[in-house]
DNA sequence: AACCGTATCAACCGCCTACTG
DNA sequence: TCAGTAGGCGGTTGATACGGT
């Protein structure tokens, strides 16, 4: 398919590469304006630049065109840019016509260097989308496990431990939770045998401790070897802050889509970078416009990052539900 | 000040597709 | 139908900027 790759004449072999001058830029701009690119193999010799027509085409249409906007990339630009990818993939150019004055260029860049990184941080796979299930992607839920089992020797948390295997016995509300979800590896009961040589205490065996535990105090970006809040399962309406659960279907062109709960994989870890400080419940347990996570980028201060409502539907939907339950 | 590692992005490369004769 | 061509696309590279030590 496709021509093959014509070799350079001696003509081409001499023609100039790398950085453009502003000279050359200047060059281009007024033949473009005079005259229009018209044929771009022949403009080069027409404008009296030593460049190759595809370099000249390039150099127009990324950089010196007059309608690119420059400059940094708004909330609604990234918005827009994740949600169509999440569709069409790596179609740059079909992306950019979507984003008038940014070129596919410069998406692709964009993508590469900036949403691709924070995707992948906050555990989701950037080419599908989905949440990441290859081996790096469990790192960090392989190292809170490990922590537990740490903890567990040391008996730091056997009563913490003792309350949470009370929450899946039968009948109560996560066991009814784990119940209804289909992928829930960590928090089968299989995977749990460990704990069920701690006796269940009764409702009123609650220790101190727990009843002292903070609630409601979410940092999960500390070290993944410092205390995990188990504990934050006391109240339903702290649920959210223990993990996070995401949407197992593929997002869909319409972005008002709500998966059904029977589609939501909980998740008990919460991402490996996730400075999660919105809170999408009040006190009173509505649901409040707006999802803003803040990441604290690797390139200086914290960035505050928008991600679209769908992103959230899901971990809304299981809030909601665990509210019903409770 | 010098060095080094990382991030950024303009530019290039190779392939593909649509068009034309 | 086929071969040649131009334009376009996505992946990759490399120069430069920047920040940390």
């Amino acid at each position: 398919m496709g021509r093959s790759p014509v070799p350079p004449s001696s003509n081409e072999s001499n023609l100039k590469k790398g950085a453009w001058t502003t000279e050359e830029d200047q060059q281009l701009i007024n033949y473009i304006q005079n005259h229009g690119h018209g044929s771009w193999r022949s403009l080069p010799k027409l404008a009296g630049l030593n460049r190759c027509g595809k370099s000249c085409r390039l150099r127009w249409t990324n950089y010196l065109r007059p309608d690119i906007k420059r400059g940094k990339f708004s909330q609604e630009e990234e918005n827009m840019i994740l949600h169509l990818h999440s569709i069409l993939g790596n179609k740059w150019s079909t992306i950019a016509t979507r984003l008038p004055g940014r070129t596919d260029n410069e998406i692709k860049n964009y993508w590469n260097t900036h949403m691709k990184k924070k995707l992948l941080q906050s555990g989701i796979d950037p080419k599908t989308h989905q949440p990441r299930t290859d081996l790096f992607s469990c790192i960090p839920q392989l190292l809170v496990l490990a922590n537990i089992k740490e903890l567990l020797e040391h008996n730091q948390l056997a009563q913490n431990l003792q309350y949470f295997n009370h929450f899946l016995q039968p009948n109560t509300g996560l066991s009814t939770l784990v119940n209804r979800t289909s992928s829930i590896p960590l928090f089968q009961e299989e995977n749990l045998n460990f704990l069920s040589e701690f006796p269940v205490l009764e409702d009123d065996q609650e220790s101190e401790e727990i009843r002292q535990f903070p609630v409601g105090t979410s940092n999960v970006t500390q070290p993944l070897h410092q205390e995990v809040s188990i504990m934050n399962l006391e109240t339903s309406n702290d649920f959210k802050h223990v993990g996070h659960c995401q949407g197992q279907s593929a997002f869909t062109s319409d972005v008002n889509s709500s998966p059904s709960i029977s589609a939501v994989t909980w998740n008990p870890i919460p991402p490996l970078i996730d400075n999660t400080t919105t809170t999408t419940t009040n006190n009173s347990g509505s649901h409040e416009s707006g999802s803003t996570i803040s990441y604290s980028g690797g390139d200086g201060g914290a960035s505050s990052y928008n991600w679209p409502e769908f992103l959230f539907e899901d971990s809304f939907k299981l809030d909601q539900a665990l509210l019903e339950m409770s």
